[in-house]
RNA sequence: GCGGAGGUAGCCAAGUGGUCAACGGCGGUGGGCUCAAGAUCCACUCUCACAGGAGUUCGCGGGUUCGAAUCCCUCCCUCCGCACCA
């Protein structure tokens, strides 16, 4: 066992993916009345796939190759989403010349190209978002196929075809019609040099970072002619504000907003203009020269303006609200002022002095567990010393917004707001603040951001923006009665789509920007986005053949009508569309063949988004008749402990599979790591195992194969008829084992355990005829369970049994209940050689012969007895023994012997515990070499009665099921 | 905070009312093989017994039951999701 049965593997894996690649054995058509419509998720085409992406289809094609055995006609297609503005990003980066991104896709192209100067050719041609997206289509073709995936390749298309952007289209003129498509103003992420939205690939560092779209409000404090206006994430604590806080050192504005004065940061002013805001300024000063100024708060209250260094010019308006009762930086600021007070006599401070003198935190919020003031308690127990000292600050800070947004609750200064919960008021409060003037939404990046082109990231207000209305009640109800009718696998995720269900709403569908299909009700340049365009494609596949050869001009809405709704008339859709009538009723039949999407197979990460689309979309789109059965999920895959990533280093691509590991040995290690609801941890060490037991299966029955003896005429003793026996229980545990889904106990069942059984049964009988014959036999039922997961293997044992046609193709073996009997002899056996051991470890001493005493027939009577009984007392069972006539003479015994008969009939089920002394003496001569081997003495097997060797006199201690055991 | 999943021996992990001291793997110990190492094979790997026995275990604490890792309750801890990101 060497590498170069490895490499012979390797080799066999090649031949057998040509193979079934060129009599495409997996391209099936539409007859057969057993379908099965397989779905995974159609990879993105911007990088090769890597095993954690394998996990997904390496399940899905475990399951198309179990259910093709198994007499369904399986389709299992693949096409190639292109959509979207990651592909878009990293052209733009190689055109930037970044050299990280260069690096990155130089290393990609490297593992397909040998020709170093093609590889940089190559990623140059990367500048144009298209050859990115065709590059990695065509190159992951050869990755699946290097694992062996039964796809159906002749079904392919992009999700940038104008093929598909007809389909896409179509399913936006139904959602119009079913007027689920809204339009409304939406924050975004914006780019000020770009002017365009930005994503997060186009955010310098924004995989890792992400940022994120923070909605402030603006509250009004009259000022003068106009307002002072501060941003706030606690709209709430506008009860409690003592103070304003400015910045003294720096630029302010006045300017007019929508026609009213606000004084703002000029940092805001710009900001805001991207937030549809008319803005004009009109002048600016210093932030000192609002000091000692007074506003008035909304609630009515006469506010000073006072200094604070904390106050980030950047953020937000510039301006800060003062809550020193429930905000730790406020309380601290204001401390701050009151020690520097005298200190250092500065002229603002001594002008300040009756204001901050004044300052009396208000108590606002109630916390169970806190003072009146939480954020001086928690100031004094993390002891702060000032506005600076920002970890601890910031910190403090998180905890108690936390705590008092969901547990607070507003005292009575809220006023009408009294008693009620700070998560439950805060959009009151907003309503009632906005309803007087006095309060405006603001939005704010919830980090500082730059876009790769060095522009800043902000927040814009799209003012047209369209959405998918999740939230529409009739669509919702549609989805919910799907999801109802729906399988999922495992169903504990079942939970999961209910809650995303529930808070599924308005869905922005569009992009102004990115590779995909336009929008067809707008002027303006939209793209649909790529969650959005990726909900309904299965269908496409049913029919992606017959429209090769169409102008995509001709795939009208009616046209798609007609084939997946059955709508209209077909001589009138062949005139409309200028397309044949036999190829639009061929397509509308495959179609209805495979509609709907019997299984759809994916991560577990999906089920909030693409999933969720998946089942709204089809609910409302096509009929009842149309929706999907089963969903299965499954959880991710992490090397050695840590996630895959990029930045980390640690990914293994699919096109290094052949030559570090090999497509059958990760296809078994993939299933039998984890169970789909966990995760899987690719750790070397466990694939070395599995690599070993790999290569262990392989050798044996190849050896097999070549010792096999076709023939045997005689009887089979015990040993052989256990072992197909147990390979029948095999056969029926996997298969059940694989109607759920569950494939790590397949595995465990067909390949671990089986592995370890049929060894067992290789050292019960030594060389011989019958052997021969048997594993001959068996290896025609197993190599057809192992098919599924290790099929190039499978594929060439096969051949090498010479059995005919695809082993891929043939039927999924049936299981009886021959030699069933066997199987509880073997629990027997198993029982009697773990006494024995168990003997032998305990006395610690080299020992010659083991003695074996079969309990006295009388005693397999009295076991029938005690099972009848309804009670199982002594009394009662002597009561019984004494109306036998056999058992009365043997009371005494009876006497002894009961409680451990009792003890031993207590094990469930009582039932196959006892075989019958004709069985267990069957075995046991059966298989009395095979103990003498094991146990490495002489065995001798005897019945309890007065004429045996029995010089300590063990045998009386026989049991049914239990026999007495002597060791000298 | 809400919703979901989960906490099992040194580690990973199966097990959801009785055949469970608890599958399997890793690691560890001893032994066979070998000049030796690796590979491989066998045994052991909670505690105590040392003739097939007993005791104590499955996050903590309670409860239901003849019987609980498994069911119920309180608590503690970990992970995932909470949107415009594919």
């Amino acid at each position: 066992m060497t590498v170069s049965e490895l490499d012979e593997i390797r080799a066999i894996e090649r031949k057998w993916q040509d193979r079934w690649f060129s009599d495409k054995i997996f391209e099936p058509q539409s007859t057969g009345s057993k379908k099965y419509f397989l779905t995974t998720p159609y990879p993105y085409t911007s990088g090769p796939q890597h095993i954690g992406h394998t996990r997904t289809y390496n399940v899905a094609d475990i399951h198309a190759r179990f259910m093709r055995m198994n007499g369904y006609n399986v389709l299992w297609p693949m096409a190639w989403h292109i959509t979207g503005t990651p592909i878009l990003a990293i052209s733009s980066c190689i055109e930037r010349c970044e050299g990280a991104t260069i690096a990155l896709y130089e290393n990609y192209v490297r593992l397909y190209e040998e020709d170093e100067s093609r590889v940089e050719e190559i990623v140059n041609s990367f500048v144009n978002p298209w050859n990115i997206a065709n590059y990695f289509a065509a190159k992951i073709i050869p990755d699946f196929q290097k694992m062996g995936f039964s796809i159906d390749w002749s079904r392919q298309f992009t999700t940038g075809d104008p093929i598909y952007n007809q389909f896409i289209r179509w399913q936006y003129e139904k959602l119009m019609e079913l007027g689920l498509i809204v339009s409304g103003q939406h924050p975004i992420l914006y780019c000020t040099i770009d002017k365009n939205a930005v994503g997060e690939d186009d955010i310098a560092g924004g995989d890792v970072d992400k940022i994120s779209i923070d909605e402030y409000i603006g509250i009004k404090f009259s000022f003068e002619d106009g307002y002072i206006v501060t941003a706030t994430l606690r709209p709430e604590t506008v009860f409690a504000v003592t103070n304003l806080w400015v910045a003294p050192s720096e630029t302010y504005v006045k300017a007019y907003v929508d026609g009213e004065k606000w004084i703002i940061s000029p940092e805001s002013a710009s900001k805001l203009r991207y937030q549809q805001h008319d803005v004009n300024i009109i002048e600016e000063f210093r932030g000192s020269a609002l000091l000692g100024g007074h506003c008035v708060s909304p609630v009515g209250s006469k506010i000073p303006i006072l200094p604070a260094s904390f106050v980030d010019v950047n953020y937000g308006t510039g301006i800060v609200m003062s809550v020193p009762a429930h905000a730790p930086y406020d309380w601290a600021a204001l401390n701050d002022l009151r020690q520097q007070r005298g200190i250092n006599a500065d002229n603002d401070l001594i002008r300040l002095t009756n204001d901050i003198e004044a300052i009396k935190p208000i108590s606002l919020i109630k916390i169970e567990g806190y003072s009146d003031f939480p954020a001086v308690e928690l100031c004094e127990r993390f002891d702060v010393r000032s506005q600076r000292d920002n970890e601890t600050l910031s910190r403090i800070t998180n905890l108690l917004y936390k705590e008092e947004f969901y547990n607070g609750t507003l005292k009575p200064i809220a006023q009408q707001f009294e008693g009620r919960l700070v998560r439950d008021v805060k959009e009151d409060i907003v309503e009632f603040l906005k309803a007087r003037n006095a309060a405006s939404t603001i939005y704010e990046t919830s980090a500082k951001g730059l876009c790769r082109c060095g522009g800043s990231v902000v927040v814009a207000i799209e003012p047209d923006q369209y959405f998918l209305n999740y939230g529409d009640p009739k669509w919702k109800a549609k989805a919910f009665e799907l999801l109802d009718q729906l399988k999922i696998v495992p169903d504990a995720y079942r939970a999961q789509f209910v809650q995303t269900f529930h808070w599924l709403d308005k869905r922005p569908c569009v992009r102004r920007r990115g590779l995909g299909t336009t929008f067809p009700f707008s002027k303006d340049h939209w793209i649909i986005e790529p969650l959005s365009d990726s909900v309904i494609y299965m269908a496409l596949y049913t029919i992606i053949k017959h429209l090769r050869e169409c102008d995509p001009e001709q795939l009208t809405p009616a046209f798609f009508d007609f084939i997946f709704l059955g709508k209209g008339d077909l001589t009138h859709v062949s005139q409309q569309t200028g397309l044949p009538q036999e190829m639009l009723r061929a397509a509308r039949h495959e179609f209805t063949y495979w509609y709907p999407n019997d299984h759809r197979h994916t991560a577990v990460a999906h089920i909030s988004n693409h999933l969720s689309f998946f089942l709204f979309h089809h609910a409302i789109i096509f009929p009842k008749a149309c929706w999907p059965k089963i969903v299965t999920l499954n959880e991710l895959l992490i090397r050695e402990g840590v996630k895959m990533s990029k930045s980390r280093g640690n990914v293994i691509p699919i096109a290094t599979v052949p030559e570090v590991y090999s497509a059958d040995l990760v296809r078994l290690c993939l299933v039998s790591i984890a169970d789909l609801n966990s995760t899987v941890d690719w750790r070397e060490n466990e694939v070395e195992m599995v690599k070993k037991r790999l290569l262990r299966f392989w050798h044996a029955a190849n050896s097999d194969i070549v010792s096999g003896q076709p023939q045997y005429d005689k009887e089979l003793s015990f040993p052989s008829r256990w072992i197909l026996a147990a390979t029948n229980a095999m056969v029926s545990r996997a298969s059940e084992a694989a109607h759920q889904f569950s494939y790590r106990k397949y595995v465990t069942e067909a390949f671990f355990e089986q592995l370890n059984r049929v060894e067992e049964y290789r050292s019960m009988v030594l060389d011989s005829g019958e052997r021969r014959h048997v594993l001959l036999d068996l290896l025609n039922v197993w190599l057809r369970v192992l098919a599924p997961v290790i099929p190039h293997i499978a594929e060439e044992l096969w051949e090498r049994v010479h059995k005919d046609g695809y082993i891929s193709l043939a039927a999924f073996p049936q299981y009886d209940n021959l030699y069933a009997e066997t199987l509880v002899q073997k629990r027997f056996l198993d029982g009697v050689i773990g006494d024995v051991s168990n003997i032998q470890a305990a006395i610690k001493r080299e020992t010659a012969s083991v003695f074996i005493y079969l309990a006295a027939a009388w005693k397999y009577k009295l076991c029938e007895v005690v099972y009848g009984l309804d009670g199982r007392s002594l009394k009662q069972i002597m009561a019984r023994a004494k109306e036998d006539p056999e058992l009365r003479t043997h009371l005494k015994d009876i006497a002894r012997i009961a409680p451990g008969l009792v003890k031993l009939l207590a094990q469930e089920p009582a039932a196959d515990i006892v075989l019958g002394f004709e069985a267990e003496s069957e075995t046991l001569l059966a298989t009395k070499e095979y103990l003498s081997r094991r146990f490495g003495k002489d065995v001798s097997i005897f019945v309890e009665n007065s004429d045996i060797y029995d010089p300590a006199n063990r045998a009386r201690r026989a049991l049914p099921a239990k026999p007495a055991i002597y060791v000298e």
